[in-house]
DNA sequence: GTCTATAGTGGGATAGAC
DNA sequence: GTCTATCCCACTATAGAC
């Protein structure tokens, strides 16, 4: 408080930690990455971390939890923008399909460094998950039962939907030929096709 | 040769060491896996591994290099099953979705292990990948031109495929509750819609 | 709260016996 | 071709000065 007198975006030790390590943990994988890599990407020396941290799995922990709350909390509101379950999973997806191009690096580390965790911070990350699955499931159950959606497995289709979406962390690159909005919509389009979508109503495309 | 006189699987050492670091990396990744680790899950002495290999790297280079070539031969075999594009998108989604459920192990190691090889040896799998990309793209294209599918963008789709196709090998685990076949005949379906299939010759579901 | 110094552990790869 | 012994380096985490 008593530091941010200017209107420079001030940031904390912590938070350049954080965000170093998010880099390192996504380029080079949680265990290839050494304290003394996140340390040089902080500006810090090779310990300066275990000031924050207690231990390097610890900031995974911290990096994994507020990325899957954060995407959680965002797919939920997204979900009660929309109306129909066309809607509504058209809004979801756009938001889902975004949040991994745009914080792709973000969320290599919360989709594929999962396993480096402890058991016991693994098992809050896979509540997390499942909320965030359930969200999937709500949307395609109520499209099946009100006959917009033609679907032969709620489940698996459910897997289909958030598969698509995640793998975009993996293969997208902010400075590759499409943006995130094209990529985001791209993957709307896709999940409306998936669920078997009579109307287009998601889709600003054709008729 | 002259060992194989009976019928029972002879496994050299070398095939041993293959899967025993196939199963490591995959499980691991490849630089939570030690050269210790390899050579323990393959019965062998921790330095076993250097008569074979030259490195850890070159053992990941051969797994990802006779990894992709089967991957690619596969598909380019399946696409030659079909007559129309219906059918080729049809027959190569399923060896592909097979191809990442059933050898899930090996495929994990070939997606995400990737950025451990060295420039050179990533140059070399980076060739096969692109093979791979070309098999979906001249089908799409071809799907496109006789107006079966119904694609804004072909490169967009073809990325689509692949992607739901690759992260199978993330989720799938050959104890949980689908088939391979069962998910490859899913992701068959899927990618039928994803590309705007007009005729349902790839499915053997609904009229 | 940040630094330097360092303890303690473990990994990649080689040497050389059998 | 497989083993044991070992070198050398790098890493995580702690101790303690400022």
């Amino acid at each position: 408080m008593a530091r941010a007198t200017a209107a420079e975006a001030t940031t904390t030790s912590s938070e350049r930690i954080l965000a170093a390590a998010t880099s390192a943990f996504a380029e080079l994988g949680f265990r290839g990455t050494t304290t003394r890599d996140i340390a040089a990407r902080a500006g810090m020396s090779p310990t300066a971390m275990y000031v924050h941290h207690r231990s390097k799995e610890e900031l995974l922990y911290a990096i994994s939890l507020v990325g899957h709350q954060r995407l959680l909390a965002a797919i939920q509101e997204a979900s009660a923008q929309g109306v129909t379950p066309t809607q509504r999973l058209g809004s979801v997806a756009l938001t889902f399909g975004a949040w991994h191009a745009e914080r792709n690096v973000q969320a290599r580390v919360v989709n594929y460094e999962l396993l480096a965790l402890t058991p016991e911070h693994y098992g809050e990350v896979a509540q997390l998950r499942h909320g965030i699955d359930t969200v999937f499931r709500s949307i395609v159950a109520a499209g099946v039962a009100t006959g917009e959606f033609d679907v032969d497995d709620v489940s698996m289709t459910c897997v289909s939907l958030a598969s698509l979406g995640v793998d975009i962390s993996r293969w997208f690159r902010s400075d590759g030929e499409w943006s995130t909005e094209q990529v985001a919509a791209h993957y709307r389009d896709n999940a409306l096709r998936i669920v078997g979508a009579r109307g287009q109503a998601g889709s600003a495309a054709r008729e």
